[in-house]
DNA sequence: CTGAAAGCGCTAACAG
DNA sequence: CTGTTAGCGCTTTCAG
């Protein structure tokens, strides 16, 4: 900047204003200094001024998985590009570890805010980085155990909405297959849907099965649901991937099966029929998220806040059927 | 950090020590800096260090869409990781300007270098920044009239391979669905598919449709193709989402015509009968991307260099029926 | 509008 | 092994 200054025969004070499009130059310096930034292929460097200034115009990611549809974060960088920040996004693998990782790495970087998607129940490393003034917003899940804005979907609503749906068209043997209850989600729907076969008056644990995504697994899972003597005659899936699993083993092993799945996506009107869901509203979690994290950066004392977005059902076809055996 | 230093008694020097784990200091004083850390909260500033230092041990990755499945990005994000560097990405819309944005935004961050996949026509924006020592890889896609390293799946081979297959199988008149020929790998694909299509001595125009990613435009092509006196029995589709589109066409329209596509999915299983595909090699295109960019910045005075990365036919049943009519 | 100078937080000479 | 000091490239007082 300073052999800009020199080849223009300026101020070096004049080269900043005319970089950051200061008003009160001159029209013809601030020629001058163009030529000179062109001749010399002069190029800002942002390191500096964010270390001068303090901030970074810079917001942080933490994703499950950068290369998995993630509807949220295309709504997130979509609302920070609105507010002229810009969104750098890194995956955590689901992995603690990482996720550890690409956090500290951003908070050195001193990006201005962080959007999380947490794994794992250990947050303990984020405490210190809160305390020098971290701003944080977790999505999809709570951080457990701090005080941590976030903003959910309203998993329980979502459940129940299946289950009453299922219901309303004449099941009353629904199985539930979900992800790991380990996972805050997961664990929240199951615990639902528990609550939803205990209102109805049903026990049957044999009507809910959950563990980790394994084809596998979720396939002896369906096996176990939908025979016996009292099979189920509906299956509540308890997101995407189990609902494409799912939707795979009754490709070969049944056809009249009722099946509302957790999560929209762009399978659910490819099968026959189409797929039934619950659908969150990625555009509003996105959208939520990067005005809170803005509100808090904007003013760190702004008390903690938990949004719960509504979900939608979406009926198309699957959910719809009735029961093939009273 | 010199707050650090008066709370421990010791020379900035130190506790910079101490904080970058060299070895050089009494194990004495790494304890009593690291107390004085603890007790005052200090958080190292990546920003001037990378200042002082002038590389920032950063990557960028600006792809078409965050969001979206990219399984190229994942190999590039674990390949970076294990060399110990981070990758922080964004998405480019397939937006010209929102490219020329985020590639701008990255330079000035004077991140070690980017990986991109290409957009547009216009990447003069470019030209100064590799002249001013940018490293730079594009990935799926070259920069069109800039001589710059790339990485690329083999289009063309792909094409043959699919077209050979369905010829193998039986099937004389084939169609291809695919994507707009502004976009680089559409128009490689579909004129390779046009070079299968004479060689095979094989004339029809009618046999080949390409456009926009549109629902109406897609199933229309289909039904062109389909019909007529001298009908396809085969259809080879030029990307993940072409297929979908045509097995959602197949699914209401036909049941007896092959299908060969280009891209592997998580859908391709779904399917019935499941979907034969030309798969690209994702991990080998993130890890040759990587070890490009990682070359480049070692030693920008590296001749350019374009690889271009085998891909593999997967029969798994939709491409391997034979013609219902001759 | 210009010029000089301080300082953001860090690292790396260079001396002790 | 430690302390001092200069400087990375930028913004911003403060006087002209």
């Amino acid at each position: 900047m300073v052999d800009v200054a020199r080849e223009a025969g300026v101020a070096l004070r004049t080269v900043s204003r005319v970089v950051n499009d200061d008003a009160t130059v001159g029209a013809e310096l601030v020629e001058r200094v163009r030529s000179a930034i062109a001749a010399l292929d002069y190029r800002p460097d942002e390191r500096a001024r964010h270390l001068r200034l303090g901030v970074t115009g810079t917001l942080g990611a933490a994703v499950r998985q950068l290369s998995h549809v993630n509807p949220v974060l295309r709504a997130v960088e979509r609302a920070a590009r609105a507010a002229g920040l810009m969104v750098l996004a890194a995956s955590t693998e689901d992995d603690e570890k990482i996720e550890r990782h690409v956090v500290e790495s951003m908070c050195r970087r001193r990006f201005d805010g962080i959007l999380l998607e947490p794994i794992g129940a250990d947050h303990g490393y984020l405490v210190p980085e809160l305390a020098a003034g971290l701003s944080l917003v977790a999505v999809d899940r709570p951080v457990l155990g701090l005080e941590v804005d976030c903003v959910l979907s309203d998993n329980v609503a979502g459940i129940e909405t299946a289950f009453a749906h299922l219901v309303a068209h004449g099941h009353r043997r629904i199985a539930y297959i979900g992800d790991d209850e380990r996972i805050y989600t997961a664990q929240e729907r199951a615990t639902a849907f528990r609550a939803c076969l205990r209102a109805q008056g049903g026990a049957a644990d044999a009507m809910i099965h959950t563990g980790p995504i394994q084809r596998e697994r979720i396939h002896h899972a369906l096996e176990s649901a939908l025979s016996g003597p009292d099979p189920a005659t509906a299956v509540i899936t308890g997101n995407a991937t189990l609902s494409v699993e799912t939707v795979r083993w009754f490709r070969d092993h049944a056809d009249d099966v009722a099946i509302v799945g957790f999560d929209d996506s762009e399978l659910a009107t490819l099968l026959r029929p189409d797929l039934t869901v619950v659908a969150q509203d990625d555009a509003a979690i996105g959208d939520t998220a990067i005005t809170m994290l803005r509100t808090r950066i904007a003013d760190p004392a702004t008390p903690v806040r938990k949004v719960t977005v509504p979900v939608t059902l979406q009926a198309r076809g699957s959910g719809e059927t009735p029961p093939k055996r009273t």
